[in-house]
Formats: C-alpha cells, sequence, structure tokens
DNA sequence: GTGAAAGCGCTAACAT
DNA sequence: ATGTTAGCGCTTTCAC
C-alpha cells in the first residue's frame, strides 16, 4: 500500500501533526525539519489522501455538475466555463450527464449528497411539467447550495444565472421584420420547456410590436430534436400560404429545418429566410451562414460558478440571486431581404 | 449537521454495527429492529457518508477519465460508452478535459491519485513525441490500473482498446482508387500522432496494393484543426496538376476541406471527391452526405470500461491486454465514379 | 517549534 | 441476531 501520514513521520521521527503542518503550509516548523519531512515523503512517494483530508475536515473541494445532455455543444460550452473557474479555485467536478431522464437526474442528487460534495450546478431536464414530488423535495431540502444554470425548477426558488430567451425571441423575429418578412413561422421547443415557451413569447411581443397580426398557423411545436423539426419544416413548405421565414429556435432544430430546405431544393435565403437559436459551430465553419441567436453558454458557465463559490464562501447569507444575461443576434445572411 | 450513524444508532437503541448492516444488507438483522432502523433513518434525513465509507473500505467505487477535448463528438460518444457501463457497475466518474495540454494531464493524474480512485481511463493528449518525463514517470509509476481510449503513450507499457486506424486510412483510399481515382491528396494530422501516421500509412499500403505510385506533393500535414486544414485545401485546389480526390483524415479537417471547396464553388463530388474520417453528424443531418471512415467510439467507451472493471475485478493478473478495433467505411457519394 | 490525543463517519473482525 | 472495538488517514486543539 502506499505510504501513509505515520510511515512519514516515522521516518522522519516527528509527530504526525508536524507533517501534517508541512503538507498543508501551516502553523510553524522549522526549515531544517520541514525539508527533512519533504526529503522523505518524496523518497517515499507519499501521496496524500483526499478521502482522509475530507473526512477530517468536513470539506470535499468538490462540486457537482448535472447537465441534460453533454453532446450538446451548448452544454459542452457551459461546462468549460465552469471548468475554468473551478480549476482556478481548486475545486473538483464531478460530471452526470442525464439524458434528459428526471429519474437519473434524482439519482445524481442523491449520489452528490452521499459524496459530501460543496455545492451543485444544474441544469434541470424536467424544467416545466412533470411535477415529481420527490424530486422537488429532494431539491428544497438537499442542505447543499445549488445554482442553476438556464434552466428554472417550478415551484422551488434558487439562485442562477439565466439566458433572457424572450429577448433572444424578440430580436430573431425583428430582424425578419425589418427584412421585410410578416408571414414568419417558428418552430418552437415543447411546451412544457421555460426557454422555448419564452423565445415563443419573444417572437409574439415581436409582431405585436410591429403590428404584425399573430398566425397560429405559423407556430409549430417541436421537441427539439431535429428530425421533428425536418417533419414540421417539410409540413410548412408544403402550406398553401407558405411563409417566407422560418424561425427555428434551436440549434438541432434549425438542422431539421435545412434538411427539409435542401430536400426540397429551395435555397437560403433566396428561396427561403432562416433563423436559428444558439451556434452551430460545424455549420460556420463549412461556410454556410445561418444567422442565430447566441447564448452566452461559456459565460453561463463561468458565472453560475462564481455565483456558487461566493455562496460557499458566505454560507451564513441565505439570500437568492438571479442574473440575467443577454443574448446576442448574429446575422450572417440567411435573411433575405424583401424591401 | 447530517445525522450519522451514531445519531442513528442511539435513537434506535441498538450499536452502529446493526445500523451499518441493515445500511450494507450485509449479515443478519432481525427484520423487526431492521424496519425500526430503517424508519428512524428516514425520519432523521440520514444520509450515509460515501467519503467514510471510502476511508474505511480503502474502496471509492470512483473511476477517472481524462479526455482532450470533450467538445469532439469522439470523446462524447466515448464518454456516454464508458458512463453507460460504469453505471450499470455502480462507478462514479470523475472526468478531466485536458484542453490537449499535457501539464493538465499531468494534474489531472495527480489529483485522481489523491483522491484515491479505482482505476483511470486515458485518451493521452501526447501521443508520441514531446517526451515529457515527469509524465511518463508518473504513468508507469501510478499504481492505479489504467486503460488506454484508442491513445498509445510511447515507452509505456498499458492495456487498452485501440482503433484500427491503418486499415481505416486503406479503406478509405482504396474505396477512392476502385472509383477509378489515382491522383489522391491525404491531408493528415500532425507527425507526432499516432493515429495520424496510421491513417497515412493505410493511404501508402493502398496505393502501393493497386500500383499507384505515392506522390509526396499529395501528402500534406496539418495538425487536425479545421482552419489548417482550410488553407491547405486551397493549395490543393490551385494546384497544376490538381488531385481528383482528398482524403481528409479527421472530422475537423473535413470541414476545413468542404470549407474550401465552397469558397471555389466547387461541388462535391461532381468537381471533386472527398472522404473524411470520423462521423460529423451535423453534416449527415442537413443532408450533405459526405462518405468517411467510421471509428466506434462508442464501442470504445464500452470496452475499455469493461476492461477496466476485468482487472479490478482481478487485481493480481497483471497481464496487459490490448483489443483491437475495426473501422467502418461509410459511402454516402462524395466519391465520384471515374469509371 | 513540536507532540499527544481526540475525532471525522463508517466498516469489519471478533465476541457474545 | 447484536454489541465491542479497533482501525481507515488525516486535522486540530491544547499542552509543553
Amino acid at each position: 500500500m502506499t505510504a501513509t501520514i505515520k510511515d512519514i513521520a516515522q521516518a522522519a521521527c516527528v509527530s504526525r501533526a508536524t507533517v501534517s503542518r508541512v503538507l498543508n503550509n501551516s502553523g510553524y516548523v522549522k526549515e531544517e525539519t520541514k525539508q527533512k519531512i519533504l526529503k522523505i515523503m518524496d523518497e517515499l512517494d507519499y501521496i496524500p489522501s483526499d478521502i482522509a483530508k475530507s473526512l477530517s475536515t468536513s470539506k470535499t473541494n468538490t462540486i457537482g455538475v448535472i447537465v441534460p445532455e453533454i453532446s450538446n455543444p451548448f452544454f459542452g460550452e457551459l461546462i468549460k466555463g465552469i471548468s475554468e473557474i473551478a480549476t482556478q479555485h481548486d475545486l473538483n467536478i464531478i460530471l452526470f450527464d442525464t439524458n434528459n431522464n428526471g429519474d437519473k437526474e434524482l439519482k445524481a442528487l442523491e449520489i452528490l449528497q452521499k459524496q459530501r460534495i460543496q455545492g451543485i450546478i444544474l441544469t434541470p431536464t424536467m424544467t416545466e411539467s412533470k411535477k415529481n414530488y420527490d424530486y422537488l423535495v429532494k431539491l428544497n431540502n438537499i442542505g447543499i447550495p445549488i445554482v442553476l444554470a438556464d434552466g428554472h425548477v417550478k415551484y422551488s426558488n434558487l439562485s442562477g444565472a439565466f439566458i433572457d430567451h424572450v429577448k433572444g425571441g424578440y430580436d430573431a423575429t425583428e430582424a425578419l421584420i425589418k427584412c421585410g418578412h410578416e408571414k414568419i413561422a417558428i418552430i418552437t421547443g415543447s411546451t412544457n420547456s421555460r426557454p422555448a415557451q419564452e423565445r415563443l413569447k419573444g417572437y409574439k411581443n415581436a409582431l405585436q410590436f410591429y403590428n404584425i397580426p399573430i398566425n397560429y398557423d405559423y407556430i409549430f411545436y417541436s421537441d427539439y430534436e431535429y428530425e421533428s423539426a425536418y417533419e414540421i419544416s417539410k409540413q410548412i413548405l408544403e402550406y398553401n400560404d407558405r411563409p417566407t421565414a422560418i424561425f427555428a429556435s434551436s440549434n438541432t432544430m434549425v438542422l431539421g429545418c435545412i434538411k427539409a430546405l435542401n430536400e426540397y431544393k429551395l435555397r437560403i435565403p433566396e428561396d427561403m429566410s432562416i433563423i436559428g437559436f444558439d451556434k452551430v459551430d460545424v455549420l460556420n465553419i463549412i461556410g454556410m451562414n445561418i444567422s442565430f441567436v447566441d447564448g452566452p453558454s461559456l459565460e453561463v458557465g463561468k458565472i453560475v460558478m462564481k455565483m456558487l463559490i461566493e455562496i460557499l464562501d458566505n454560507k451564513d447569507n441565505k439570500e437568492i440571486k438571479t442574473v440575467g444575461l443577454s443574448t446576442n443576434l448574429v446575422l450572417k445572411g440567411s435573411e433575405k431581404c424583401l424591401l
């Protein structure tokens, strides 16, 4: 087995307390004995046990991160942001991918509790409906600081950083309107997704502001998957009164939309204008210029991590904080100007 | 603070040992007392400490996973595969993204050692050159089972599962040859990447087998980034004796290649045939049919995890195992038939 | 400056 | 079927 603090102490003819002191650079220890101890540590390939330290100090210096889907680049960026700040503060990350599965999310929370991690950053998978009782009870009584990353949990009141999806939806729609479009379809996420609801609201707000009547035949509910967006897009293209523009309000759904357009041999933007939501790197790389609303995922990651650290440094302050983040409209020319 | 096993024992008027027994379903305990204890655990919101358990049992049931770049879908899939098997065996995962940074990789190894994790799955970032001495020493003396996931480490001898990149390169090149191409360019990864070397070797082997002389002007060294692949592709397109096909041997590099072709208004495959390496989901989704060599990333993940579990279950057996995995050529029509 | 000793929360012989 | 007890490897208060 590996050497323990006891072995080091014996070999150096000092007490374990002294070894512990040099380990943590705490308290006084004569330079000479310090050097001796360090030398012996090296010789014996000593590696301190974080487990024992955690048990002793009641601090694990580890946080849990729970996301619905790692492979979605939005969360990849989010994690990168979290990771960057965490590393700066010597915090480790235990990561859980729930695969959009609420039960896995609950399970993850339970594991993290047992692991005695210091805090949790969570993007919940069940944002609205599904009033899973066990889940809410767990979340509200978990006794570990939680910060939400761009995902609300109904019936609970937690700190977090949230992207302004209403503004994002508004901006995208407004951009199309300003190009002269009036027949604008939206493919939105499922009704129990709050971001989806908000993006839709932004869409409606923009239309109202510009006095364009809302045509409910132009509002399509998808499920964030490209397949359904593809089917819906085909449906849109078959319309008698075909829209001139489509706001495909997620990075996956815009792909389904593009696929449908390709199949119908329709060009972007000559034959159909489109705007997406969230960046799709590959499209930009290959030079396919699709305008989109950019959600600051990396920044959200950094901010939530900073918020969590502040909470950890300031345990007594139980106040709930909420940070709003604005989206950024990136126009690449996939919206045709009709004026 | 949270309740401990001691609190439960006192409240239930039993010893801590008995509580521990119901906790682990081990040994005998009367149904009646068991129920009483469970009830009290529930009332007191008892959550056992994995930390204390780990210290006591010298088992953390946690493994470390180190990858060079989470956002690359290849590693996303890999992690999914690992995760799936790990969950089945109640193993937790601590994830490290080294961002292709060798120092971070070394740091990750050190943290994992201190965390007393049971084993490591590693895709090293520094496959060939950079004979970082500290790193090798660490790797060879770490005292924790390591399984490599499709990445070799020179001067070390570790178990792992590896994709047959030679065959992948061969298959791609052969497919082009069989379509009648003779002037085939390859954009390969950096010379210190073993997979890149192997893919190149496959390319050469195929040419030789079909008696096509190797033209070293057609071999281009990139760095796995799309930008350089883009620059190289433009260079290729400017050639007097322009190749009729390009084998862009990674998922990022094929994008740079496509970008260049788009800029030159060249159609695939009418004006240029291309084959990539590793799948790019987005391309398939939007209906852009690019042929590619598919590396079984998900399967690699599952296999390495299973290998690691076997090692953990069988500590005395120190034999080094190596599993080879074949690639799969997926033809989508981006190679024009000249015959 | 350094040591002794108790304790963090749990497990696992060994007793009974 | 249950209790006793000695650890696991480290920190930390209080003495000296």
